[in-house]
RNA sequence: GGUCCUAUCGUCUAGCGGUCAGGACGCUGGCCUCUCACGCCGGAAACACGGGUUCGAUCCCCGUUGGGACCA
């Protein structure tokens, strides 16, 4: 069996969507899964939308997601010779033709095609007229006009087209610029890409691409179309649905494993499994368990999946993701023993790592914020003592160990009558601002005596100003 | 308008002729508990409709309806 080939082929005109992402992906997992090679090309014929820093958002963002290619990145940009010889090719084969037809008349074409309930197409005025090369004409493909295109969907299964349906498409403008349909196509062929695997709103273009192939002599492509990614409300990703830029998902705290679990999920299964490493993504992943029909995207399964992977990944790997949202918000965090201690305090309480650097921070301030609820709940006068009693029972421990700290607990609940509720609240609130955080006992192992007693004190003031 | 795709809980899906229609997210009742989470146990929630084929259809075929896409 020969290699596989997968391609993704991306337009520059914008960041990377979770659609494309998808694609991507799809493409980039069937190459890994099965040995094969995976090759980037940049579409970017349409030199007013195509901008340099759209292909450099796209690298990014395949980039975060993991994804490398084996060949390129190529540019349609700078393969324009290579369409030309190929226009060349179809035009001596005959398998083309020059066509002089202005565009009003092929609009007329459609009107009175329309009215007398025919199909609006071109008409093939010029097909049999040999015309030469003149300016202003455009090179038509000569395409079947009698029985029917199969696209032998490896998704889909096989789709039947009526060449009945279709007209003479262009291939080459009048100002010379090939058009997508063909371009594609040459390109395909050129870079020996046999697995095409795409959104279905490219099923349409298919039969037209089929007759290409066959029109420049090249083998089929073996063609899997995959359903699109939709929004909330069930119509096509736009702008609209707010978030569409994969890297958008970065910056809100998405792990990029997160992010290609969720995007394969969606329109692929495999049994009842919801969460794969990328690993084990590579291994599993196939054609055959593709879904047909369109998914919803939908923003709490991701998250729910973010938290599954947040929960799952080594401390000291998770804290180097973490580690850019500590910096931003002006945290003086490095990696360490330290920060993986915290992690571990807060892995379970995330679901993005945004939240978890909001929430990890009391680790980092010193003069920690009491919540205006919190405090009014919490630091009242009943708590004075204890927080007493707490201050002068930790400062006596040899070893702030989990152990030491229960007991010490312990007796100050016996001296006090008190629950440890009652204890541990106005503790937490004094250690870290609120009334939710990790464990108390964790948290004064980590944040240290000194600290904790300054913290405990300044809870101590706190009350005491308030209630002269 | 034409062509094409598609249809299982609200959402993502498993199912590939005989199942109490399974899982996940979300929702929800409870347990655990120093708070919040996590975790654990339980619940509500789906085969769009109508015809066939068959002893038997969620499953195969045909329509209808709904949704999506493409072309203008």
């Amino acid at each position: 069996m020969k290699q596989i080939v997968t391609r993704f082929p991306p337009s520059p005109t914008g960041y990377l969507h979770v659609g494309g992402a998808r694609t991507a992906l799809f493409n980039w997992l069937y190459a890994r899964h099965t040995g094969g090679k995976f090759v980037l090309r940049i579409e970017d014929t349409d030199t007013v939308r195509s901008t340099k820093e759209s292909a450099d958002a796209i690298f990014e963002a395949l980039s975060w997601l993991g994804i490398d290619w084996d060949d390129g990145p190529y540019f349609q940009s700078q393969r324009l010779h290579i369409y030309q010889e190929s226009i060349q090719k179809l035009l001596d084969s005959g398998n083309a033709y020059h066509c002089t037809c202005s565009v009003e008349q092929v609009e007329e074409m459609r009107r009175k095609a329309m009215k007398t309930g025919g199909k609006p197409k071109y008409d093939g005025t010029c097909r049999d007229m040999a015309l030469s090369k003149t300016p202003g004409a455009v090179v038509r493909f000569r395409a079947p006009q009698f029985g029917a295109t199969v696209i032998h969907d490896v998704v889909k299964g096989n789709i039947v087209f009526q060449n009945s349906e279709q007209d003479d498409f262009i291939i080459q403008r009048s100002d010379g610029a090939p058009t997508y349909n063909f371009v594609v196509v040459v390109d395909d062929i050129a870079m020996g890409i046999n697995t095409i695997i795409r959104g279905d709103d490219h099923v349409n273009n298919t039969p037209r691409q089929i007759m290409l192939y066959l029109a420049l002599g090249a083998e089929l492509p073996v063609f899997g179309h995959v359903p699109m990614v939709l929004g909330k409300d069930k119509t096509r990703l736009s702008k609209r649905h707010g978030a569409m830029s994969v890297t958008a998902y970065r910056d809100m705290g998405i792990l990029p494993e997160a992010m290609i679990n969720y995007l394969v999920r969606l329109g692929w299964s495999y049994g009842d499994q919801e969460i794969f490493t990328r690993s084990e993504l590579i291994e599993k992943f196939n054609l055959e368990n593709m879904g047909k029909s369109a998914g919803v995207f939908d923003m709490d399964k991701l998250l729910a999946l973010n938290a599954d992977h947040i929960k799952a990944m080594s401390p000291d790997e998770l804290s180097d993701h973490l580690l850019p949202f500590l910096k931003n918000l002006g945290y003086p965090a490095e990696k360490g023993h330290f920060l993986n201690q915290v992690v571990e305090t807060l892995n379970a309480r995330a679901k993005t790592l945004a939240e978890m650097a909001v929430a990890a921070s009391f680790y980092y301030l010193d003069d920690i914020v009491h919540e205006p609820d919190a405090a009014s709940k919490v630091l009242t006068p009943d708590a004075l003592e204890p927080l007493q009693l707490l201050h002068e029972a930790i400062a006596a421990l040899t070893d702030l160990t989990k152990e030491n700290l229960e007991k010490a607990f312990l007796s100050v609940m016996e001296q006090t009558g008190l629950k440890l509720g009652k204890i541990a609240q106005p503790v937490r609130v004094a250690l870290t601002g609120k009334t939710a955080s990790p464990g108390i006992f964790e948290i004064i192992e980590i944040i240290g005596r000194e600290k904790v007693l300054n913290r405990i004190t300044r809870a101590i003031n706190f009350i005491q100003s308030r209630n002269p």
